[in-house]
DNA sequence: GTCCAGGACCTAG
DNA sequence: CTAGGTCATGGA
């Protein structure tokens, strides 16, 4: 059977496929659609139930699982928020966001291609990377869609072919990086096991990858949990939440963010990004 | 037309 | 270590 329901508590779909962690999620109607690894998948929240369907063998849907955490307990992890009213607020605003476990290439290659970019943006870069690019797939809705393409694939183009997706100057970062991946100097599956400091400066020996972009990665790919992304909401809010304001030293942000949130900072990093960006002023 | 977007990099002070 | 310019592209 292709077709399987969890039971899930305080876990809102739409804000975690939103929330600017991943990029190949659309909805259709009440369902949303995408590519995990190699399969096309849609998901739907009824209730507190997700129900996941997928066209092909299925297995045994640990990899679904396991994208999208869901076996973390996620009000144990609230606990260790500081108790700050703007953490307060975040917490109650964005009411059941998740961090999902994205495969390390794909979440690389695609934050390689966020900087300066709005997410919707960086979405239809993505989208035009994978058509062109990637491996296709059948897909119940549109026929065929394509899976993302890996790094062999990638750095067997030039940057002109890149640009075409309208990547911009983030087309030589790109094409560098993957290049770099095949040559085997980076392996990516050997990060897991390393300190998070040592991880980091992996990620950012490649081109185009600085402070925030490998955080993102570390936090939304390996999932170490202190990883804590700044990029300018989270500056904006870190600014404005506790600064009064004031604008402040990338220096002083860093001693703060690693002092005050916890030893889930990364998740509770995803919460002010989500609430500066959804909330109402 | 202007400003800004889940930045990184290079140079100069 | 910090400040400013540059890199493409398109949404608001």
């Amino acid at each position: 059977m292709n077709t399987t329901t969890y039971s899930v508590q305080n876990y809102d779909l739409d804000a975690t496929l939103t929330s600017g962690q991943a990029f190949r999620w659309t909805k259709n109607d009440r369902q949303w659609e995408g590519i995990i690894g190699n399969r096309w998948m849609s998901l739907e929240k009824r209730g507190s139930q997700i129900i996941a369907h997928t066209p092909q063998p299925a297995g045994d849907w640990h990899w679904l699982e396991h994208y999208l955490q869901l076996k973390v307990d996620l009000s144990a992890i609230i606990r260790t928020f500081p108790q700050d009213p703007a953490m307060k607020e975040a917490t109650r605003a964005c009411h059941g966001l998740r961090l999902l476990r994205q495969s390390p290439w794909e979440c690389l290659a695609c934050f390689i291609c966020s900087s300066t970019k709005q997410i919707v943006q960086i979405q239809q870069i993505v989208d035009l990377l994978c058509q062109r690019l990637g491996s296709p797939i059948e897909s119940p809705s549109s026929g065929i869609t394509h899976a993302f393409p890996t790094f062999t694939q990638l750095a067997s183009v030039n940057e002109t072919k890149l640009r075409e997706c309208k990547m911009g100057f983030r087309a030589p970062y790109l094409l560098s990086a993957a290049r770099t991946l095949v040559e085997g100097k980076l392996e990516l599956d050997s990060l897991n096991a390393k300190p998070i400091e040592e991880a980091r400066e992996c990620l950012m020996t490649l081109d185009g990858v600085g402070p925030k972009i490998a955080d993102c990665i570390l936090l939304f790919a390996y999932g170490f949990p202190e990883a804590f992304p700044i990029d300018v909401w989270i500056k904006k809010a870190l600014s404005t939440l506790y600064f009064r304001g004031r604008p402040v030293s990338a220096a002083k942000l860093n001693t703060f963010v690693s002092s005050h949130f916890g030893p889930h900072a990364g998740y509770a990093q995803q919460y002010l990004f989500h609430y500066m960006r959804t909330a109402k002023p």
